[in-house]
DNA sequence: GGCTCTCTCCTTTTT
DNA sequence: GGAGAGAGCC
C-alpha cells in the first residue's frame, strides 16, 4: 500500500479484492496535499459511483483534518456534467438543459418512435436506446456508426433522429454528458489545455468498469506530463454488459505514461480457506493480469460450506434455518448476507426467512427519485422549469385531468412547435385547466423558488390529495412528502453552499435539483426497516464493494450462475465474466462461506434439474468442508459443518426426492399431453414449447444438456442446447 | 377516459 | 411465476 502510495509519476495499482484499495487512494490525496506536491484544485478523482466519491472526499478530509475546498472528487457523469454547464456555450447547449435518467431517456425514444411513425414492435424503443447508447459509449455520434445492412442503417437514422430532437429540445442523456464533455475538450484546444494543465494529479477508482468513451475522455485530459493514477481489479470487472471494456487495464501503462505496476495482493479480510477457494476459481480464467491473493491473518478459518438441497425453497429454507440459529447464538445479522445472480432468486430467501422469523433487508428495487409517484411530481417541476414535452406527458397521466389520448391527437394536430406549446394556446376547458395550474406552478417557482415549488407540485397538483384517498398507496404519499422535504433541504443547502469550485456556476436551484436528482438517485433503496439488525439480501453485483462475516451464495447451478444467457454464446468471455462474478460474491466473506444449490427449482414457471455449478468445482476441494455434498445427487439433505462460532450446525432438509426416471417420465409425458394437438405439426408445437431456456433435456447421443435458447415458434422453431462434453449444439 | 383482463417475456446495473 | 404492456369493456 505503501509503495502505491508514495511517489509523483504515474501508476497502476493492481488491487485485489481486500486488499484496501480505497484506503490507498484516500492516502494518495493525502499524500499528495500534505506533502505539498499539489494542491486541491490540481486533482481531480473519478469514481463510479456517488456513494464511492461522498466517501473518498469524507476519508480524504477526516485524513487531513481539515476541508479539502477545491479538491474534485465525483463521478465521471458528475464531473462531465460540471463541465458541461460551465461550458454551455461552447458546448453548444442551452443554459437550462435537462439530463435525462434511464426511464426519461426510454420516454424520449418513445415518443420520437411516435412521432415518426416508426412501429415499436419493429425497433423495440428499450432496444433502440440500448443501440444509441452503445453507440455513444463507444465514442460514436449517428454519423460515425457503421452501418452495412438494413437494419444497422436503420438504426443509425434513428439514433440521428433521436440525435437531433435532443439537440433541440435540451435533452441530454447519460452517455451524452460524457460524449460531449468530451467533444467539447477535443473541439476546444484551449479549454483542454487548460483543463489538462489545471489537473496536475488525476485519479481513477475501479479503473476496470472504464469504457471506451470515459478511456478517450481522460485521455483527452492527459498534457504529456501530468500523472495518472489508476486503481482496479480486472478480476473484478463485471460489467462487461454494460460497455466497460476489459482491456483497459493492460493499455493503461503505454498509454497514460504510468512508470509503475504495484500489485496489491495481501488480502485484509478473509481467512485463507475462503482466499484459497476464490483464488482457485479466479485461476480458471484465461484472460487476466495475473494476482493471487495472500491472507493476512494466520487463521485458516472454517472451509467453505456447502448445502445442497432436493429444491429451491428447502435451500431457502436451510439458508434461512442456518442464518436464525447464527443469530440466536448472539451472531449479528448485519453481518450476514444472502447473494444471488438475479433478482427474482430473492422471492423464495424472503419467504424462508419470514417464516423463520429472521429480518432482512433487500437492496435493489428502486431507488427513490425513481419511483413512479416522485417522477410523477418531478414532472410538474420540470414543467414549471420550461417547456418539457415528456414531462407534459407524464403529468396529464399521472392523474385524472380528463385529457386522454384522444385530447393529445387533437393538440398535436393543431401542429404547435410542441406539445406544450399546443397546451398553453387551448381552450378546451380540461386543457385550460392543467394549463392554468402551470401557469400557477411556474409563478411560485419565480416567486417563492424551489422549496415552495416542490410543495406546490407535491400538493397544488393534487398528487398528493390523489394518492392520500387511497388507502392503499400511503407509502408513496409519504414519498411525496418526503421529496418536498428534500428540496427544501437541497434549497437550504444551496442556498449556504452557492459557489462551488468554479464559482456561481449554477445560480438556480431549481435546475440543480432536477440535475441531481437524475444524476443521483438517492440511495440504494433497501426494504424494510434500515436501522434494526438484518440480514441483507441483494445480487452479486451489487454486492461488489461490501464485505460480511456470513456469506451465502445462492443458487449454484448451471444455467443460474453461471446465467444460461452466458452459456449461449459458447464464448469465453460470457462465462468468464460469470465466473468474475462468482469470485466477488466470494471474496465478499470474511469469515464464512456457504455455496447453496439445489437439484430441482422452479424456473420461468416450470420445472429445472440443472447440475451444480460449474464453479462449485472448480474450488479446490480441500477447502471444502463437505466436498462430498457435490458428488452424490442422491443426498437427501447434504450439508454441514462447524460455523466460526464454534457451532456445529446440522439441519436435515427432510423431503422425498424425485427420482430422475421418473421426472423425465413426467416430462415425456407432457409432451404429448394436450388433447387438442392433431397432427405432426401442432405435436411438434407442443413439443418445442415445452423446451424453454433453463430446461434439462436428454439427448440420445450428448446425454444430458440444457436448453439455452429458443428462436421461432411453432413446428420453425429451434433450440440450442449446451451439453457438458458436447458443447452446445443447435 | 379509466379499469381489468389476457398475452408475452424473461440477467446483471450506475450514471 | 409474475411483471408489464396492450386490448377490451364499462
Amino acid at each position: 500500500q505503501r509503495d502505491a502510495v508514495v511517489g509523483e509519476g504515474g501508476a497502476l495499482v493492481l488491487a485485489g479484492a481486500g486488499t484496501g484499495k480505497t484506503r490507498v487512494l484516500v492516502g494518495r490525496l493525502a499524500w499528495l496535499l500534505q506533502n505539498n506536491i499539489a494542491q486541491p484544485r490540481n486533482i481531480l478523482a473519478v469514481t463510479f459511483t456517488n456513494k464511492a466519491a461522498r466517501e473518498m472526499r469524507q476519508r480524504v478530509e477526516a485524513a487531513l483534518n481539515r476541508p479539502a475546498g477545491a479538491l474534485l472528487v465525483g463521478t465521471f457523469h458528475a464531473v462531465c456534467h460540471k463541465l458541461l454547464r460551465v461550458h454551455h456555450q461552447d458546448a453548444k447547449l442551452p443554459r437550462d438543459f435537462q439530463i435525462l435518467d434511464a426511464q426519461d431517456q426510454l420516454a424520449f425514444v418513445r415518443r420520437i418512435l411516435r412521432d415518426l411513425q416508426v412501429p415499436e414492435e419493429l425497433f423495440p424503443p428499450a432496444e433502440v436506446r440500448g443501440y444509441i447508447n452503445a453507440a455513444k459509449e463507444a465514442g460514436l455520434r449517428a454519423a460515425a456508426v457503421p452501418a452495412e445492412h438494413s437494419r444497422a442503417r436503420q438504426m443509425a437514422d434513428l439514433y440521428a433522429k433521436y440525435e437531433s430532437a435532443a439537440k433541440k429540445e435540451g435533452r441530454v442523456d447519460f452517455a451524452e454528458l460524457l460524449l460531449a464533455a468530451a467533444e467539447l475538450l477535443r473541439q476546444n484546444q484551449n479549454l483542454r489545455e487548460h483543463y489538462a494543465a489545471r489537473f496536475r494529479h488525476i485519479l481513477v477508482d475501479e479503473f476496470q468498469d472504464t469504457n471506451r468513451l470515459q478511456y478517450d475522455w481522460l485521455k483527452l485530459l492527459d498534457s504529456g506530463d501530468n500523472h495518472f493514477f489508476a486503481v482496479g481489479d480486472d478480476d473484478q470487472s463485471i460489467y462487461g454488459f454494460r460497455g466497460a471494456e476489459p482491456g483497459v487495464m493492460k493499455k493503461f501503462c503505454a498509454d497514460f505514461r504510468a512508470q509503475k505496476i504495484v500489485r496489491l495482493e495481501r488480502n485484509y479480510r478473509s481467512t485463507a480457506n475462503i482466499l484459497a477457494a476464490a483464488n482457485g476459481l479466479i485461476a480458471q480464467n484465461t484472460a487476466r493480469l495475473g494476482k493471487t491473493l495472500q491472507a493476512a491473518s494466520a487463521d485458516d478459518g472454517p472451509r467453505v460450506m456447502i448445502v445442497r438441497a432436493p429444491r429451491a425453497d428447502d435451500e431457502a429454507a436451510a439458508a434461512a434455518e442456518i442464518i436464525r440459529r447464527k443469530r440466536d447464538a448472539g451472531a449479528d445479522l448485519n453481518g450476514v448476507a444472502a447473494l444471488y445472480r438475479t433478482n427474482a432468486q430473492s422471492r423464495l430467501l424472503e419467504r424462508k426467512l419470514t417464516e423463520a422469523g429472521v429480518p432482512y433487508r433487500i437492496y435493489g428495487g428502486l431507488r427513490f427519485f425513481e419511483r413512479m409517484e416522485v417522477k410523477n411530481a418531478l414532472a410538474y417541476m420540470r414543467l414549471a422549469a420550461g417547456d418539457d414535452d415528456d414531462a407534459l406527458l407524464r403529468a396529464v397521466n399521472a392523474l385524472p385531468w380528463g385529457i386522454g389520448p384522444r385530447t393529445l391527437d387533437a393538440l398535436r394536430a393543431k401542429n404547435y412547435p410542441g406539445l406544450c406549446a399546443a397546451v398553453w394556446d387551448a381552450d378546451a376547458p380540461k386543457v385550460a385547466g392543467f394549463a392554468a395550474l402551470i401557469r400557477e406552478l411556474r409563478d411560485i417557482r419565480e416567486k417563492d423558488g424551489l422549496a415552495e415549488l416542490a410543495r406546490a407540485a407535491v400538493e397544488k397538483s393534487g398528487l398528493l390529495e390523489y394518492l392520500e384517498s387511497r388507502p392503499k398507496e400511503r407509502e408513496r404519499a409519504e414519498n411525496l412528502r418526503e421529496l418536498a422535504a428534500a428540496a427544501a433541504e437541497f434549497a437550504r443547502e444551496h442556498e449556504e453552499g452557492g459557489a462551488d469550485a468554479e464559482g456561481a456556476l449554477e445560480t438556480d436551484a431549481v435546475l440543480s435539483f432536477l440535475a441531481n436528482a437524475a444524476l443521483e438517485a438517492g440511495d440504494e433503496r433497501a426494504s424494510g426497516d434500515g436501522s434494526a439488525a438484518a440480514v441483507n439480501l441483494m445480487t452479486a453485483h451489487s454486492a461488489k464493494g461490501l464485505e460480511f462475516d456470513s456469506v451465502f451464495v445462492a443458487g449454484l447451478e448451471e444455467g443460474v450462475f453461471p446465467h444460461a444467457r452466458s452459456l449461449e454464446s459458447g464464448g469465453a468471455a460470457e462465462l468468464e465474466e460469470e465466473r468474475r462474478l462468482m469470485y466477488v460474491a466470494m471474496t465478499r466473506a470474511r469469515r464464512e462461506l456457504f455455496l447453496c444449490f439445489a437439484d430441482e427449482r422452479q424456473l420461468y414457471g416450470g420445472v429445472s434439474r440443472n447440475p451444480p455449478s460449474r464453479f462449485l468445482e472448480e474450488i479446490p476441494s480441500e477447502r471444502l468442508a463437505n466436498p462430498e455434498a457435490l458428488s452424490s445427487p442422491s443426498a437427501s439433505a447434504a450439508w454441514g459443518g462447524v460455523g466460526a462460532d464454534g457451532i456445529r450446525h446440522g439441519f436435515e432438509v427432510r423431503r422425498e426426492r424425485p427420482k430422475w426416471d421418473a421426472q423425465l417420465a413426467a416430462e415425456s409425458g407432457m409432451k404429448k399431453r394436450p388433447a387438442s394437438a392433431s397432427g405432426g405439426g401442432a405435436g411438434e408445437k407442443d413439443k418445442i414449447g415445452f423446451l424453454r431456456p433453463g430446461r434439462v433435456v436428454m439427448h440420445a447421443r450428448y446425454g444430458r444438456g440444457v436448453v439455452t435458447e429458443r428462436t421461432g415458434a411453432g413446428a420453425g422453431a429451434e433450440i440450442k442446447v449446451a451439453f457438458k462434453t458436447a458443447g452446445i449444439r443447435a
